[in-house]
DNA sequence: ACAAAAATATACCGATTGGTATATTAAAAA
DNA sequence: TTTTTAATATACCAATCGGTATATTTTTGT
């Protein structure tokens, strides 16, 4: 059964998830919650321990929508090189799609909880840590089918992958200017079909 | 002559600033500039106007160290892929470097004062072009001396080299590792030599 | 419909926020 | 050395901060 604080519970996260990505933790105040929500203080506090325990909550939100989304493109091919191409294809409407809710979490929780949130910092790097877990695995099984070449490393692969999408992001928000994604995502492309194709 | 207001304003800038670059702009409050610098409010807003112009000198110091620093690397070398390695070459050591003065201000900065602090934001804007038109020029210039391929694009090349720094950086920072940055620039270097030489 | 329980609103807390007016001190000019 | 000016310290401001205790309302099980 659903409770009242449950929906409450959601309403809240998916209100404020938008304003903690976009504005970051210590600038995102209570009473910008309560404004946002047009609830009060007492429904707020009454479904989440603390600023933190919903900021975390906020952020958890944001990257399941997000994974979610990645992995409902990525299953429009069976093939690892297909995969492969469905991800950089995903990240080419990144910038249009993550505007509306404030921009890339993991970015802007990657740098806002650096030094600052420890929590959250941790959370941030388990998805890392998993995206570029499931990027390798995805290369592993294009060499196992043959489709890649033995020759490649699959988490250094994977991880490179990564930060170059990531710097694409930051670029591309810092800049307002989609083409760093684009540009980026055409490279992606290139370094599969040139290096990583058997 | 040096009064004693511009080194009180030298002084709290430089103290100051590491702060600002590290835990951001609305985390970091006039009492922590006080504490840090053993000052009065008085004398903060006798040498500044508000809190955003000393974030704004922070941020202007910290850059201007890092690209004399910079400078001073690649002029160790005469040509234009002598500079270039000397640039992947600089970022190598960065992570250690930057870690001392609370990051990356580029990136803290970056992605800190988006739809936040426009008078930030557009700081940061202008170094990052600035970094991407010198990088462009050091590249046309290898085209026109003919060490560098006809067929490169210089403004493209420098977006990508950029981007892919960026990307290291941001990784390296939010992964506490190194190895982002490391892998990244022996990528540029390969990229430099297989992609760029004539 | 009614009582018990759960959820939300209200009113308040001390601490801290960025910023300012004024008093005091230190430096520079005479 | 004295006067003038520049620079810093002090004391204060209203507003807001995150958080809590309690009152009120709403939902739920009977």
């Amino acid at each position: 059964m659903i409770t009242k604080a449950e929906k409450t519970t959601a309403f809240i996260v998916e209100t404020v998830a938008p304003i903690f990505n976009k504005n970051g933790y210590a600038a995102t105040s209570i009473s910008d919650i309560t404004k946002a929500t047009g609830l009060t203080k007492g429904a707020i506090y009454g479904n989440f321990k603390n600023k933190e325990e919903l900021a975390i909550a906020s952020f958890k939100f944001m990257v399941k929508r997000l994974m979610k989304e990645l992995v409902k493109h990525m299953d429009k091919s069976d093939s690892p090189i297909g995969k492969l191409l469905l991800i950089s294809d995903f990240y080419r409407n990144y910038y249009l799609y993550t505007n509306k809710m404030g921009g890339c979490p993991i970015l802007n929780v990657g740098v806002d909880a650096n030094n600052q949130n420890s929590l959250l910092l941790q959370k941030v790097r388990m998805i890392i840590q998993r995206i570029q877990d499931q990027l390798a695995t995805i290369i592993e099984d294009g060499i196992e089918c043959g489709e890649i070449s033995t020759e490649v490393n699959a988490m250094y692969t994977a991880k490179r992958i990564d930060t170059m999408i990531q710097g694409a992001i930051f670029m591309a928000y810092t800049m307002d200017d989609d083409f760093y994604i684009q540009d980026t995502m055409n490279q992606v492309d290139k370094m599969i079909h040139d290096e990583l194709k058997a």
